[in-house]
DNA sequence: GTAAAAACTGACTGACCAATCAGTCGAAAA
DNA sequence: TTTTCGACTGATTGGTCAGTCAGTTTTTAC
């Protein structure tokens, strides 16, 4: 739907607060009232959105393991920093929403929003961990805590897309050295 | 001052757009006038804020660096990551600030913003960066990109920071594995 | 002690905004 | 053909907000 997609942009580029319905109804090209119709309030749109997040970013994920094939965990987890990189680009707008503070501060008094938020995270950081894993049991990613190790790469990868977000730093320029480094963090 | 105070706390954990100037008086308990007496618009305090930001940690930078001894450049990145972790912990409502989108999107638009955020960043990496040059000179670091490096540290530190911001997980839970990663990463 | 300046007050204003609602339109059902 | 119904419209409304201003209090200077 046009109201969801323009929403989803507005939001992720202007935040929640910082978008008005009035807005929202010139850039989707529809009457204001049309948006009440379909979404009881402006919050019902957002979970709406993110509930369209976690469904977009779950079937990628799921994608991702069915046709991803690597020689052994250590590659695979390469690979997976590599998929992370390529999944924020593709849907820059829907990270970014992710990493502003709206959904986290509705999730707060919300549990289903909460909940649609620990999916997601839960799926990103999974990439990892399993890729480590897979490694630990071929012998090329030495013995460490998967998850915690799994949250740092996480940290890491997610860390750089946001400075490339705030136009810090460009996130392709470190693309490599990223790489490296993880492997020298967790290589046998 | 009780104005600046209040308002980076609320502007911190409550957002620019979604703190009203009446809240920002009944916290600070002075009355509406007075804000805009002392400053001439809403984004006016903002700007003061983020200048204070920038005094406040540029002043902790310097004193961490006349104050630390470390035996070697090693020791002196896992110094530098407890430092930040300490300093994000003891300064939360400056850190939260920098890590919400207000100020980036404020800095699009007016470049003494832009010039007071690039310049806490620069500060920030630059921890890391004279550490890892120290290393390599002392021979503890082995040979890699020291710029690229910092930054990539930089975001793991401050995407753990973040993981604790948002709930996900409890940054000192992982405080030992994060040195112990980075270590890896950087040893020759 | 007093006059001038600076600091402070809170009621007020116009702009904006989320949400409503009475009504239009076109297509499917009767 | 007429009725019904879901999708859609945009003017309207009650409320909120940033910013103003005329007036009061406090501080400073002489």
């Amino acid at each position: 739907m046009d109201i969801l997609r323009s929403a989803t942009t507005l939001f992720a580029r202007k935040g929640f607060k910082n978008t008005s319905m009035a807005e929202l109804s010139q850039v989707s090209g529809v009457a204001g009232g049309t948006i009440f119709y379909h979404f009881k309030s402006k919050e019902d749109l957002f979970f709406a959105i993110l509930a369209d997040v976690k469904d977009k970013i779950l079937t990628g994920f799921e994608q991702y393991f069915r046709e991803q094939r690597h020689e052994n965990g250590l590659k695979m987890v390469e690979g997976a920093i590599t998929f992370y990189l390529d999944i924020a680009g593709k849907m820059e707008d829907r990270f970014l929403l992710l990493q502003r503070h709206d959904p986290h501060r509705l999730a707060e008094a919300h549990p289903v929003c909460r909940q649609h938020l620990e999916t997601v995270y839960n799926c990103l950081v999974d990439i990892f961990e399993r890729a480590i894993r897979t490694g630990q049991k071929d012998g090329t990613i030495r013995k460490l805590p998967a998850r915690k190790t799994a949250l740092i790469i996480f940290s890491m990868v997610d860390g750089i897309v946001r400075l490339d977000t705030f136009k810090l730093y460009e996130a392709s320029a470190l693309y490599h050295e990223l790489v490296a480094a993880c492997r020298r963090m967790i290589r046998v």
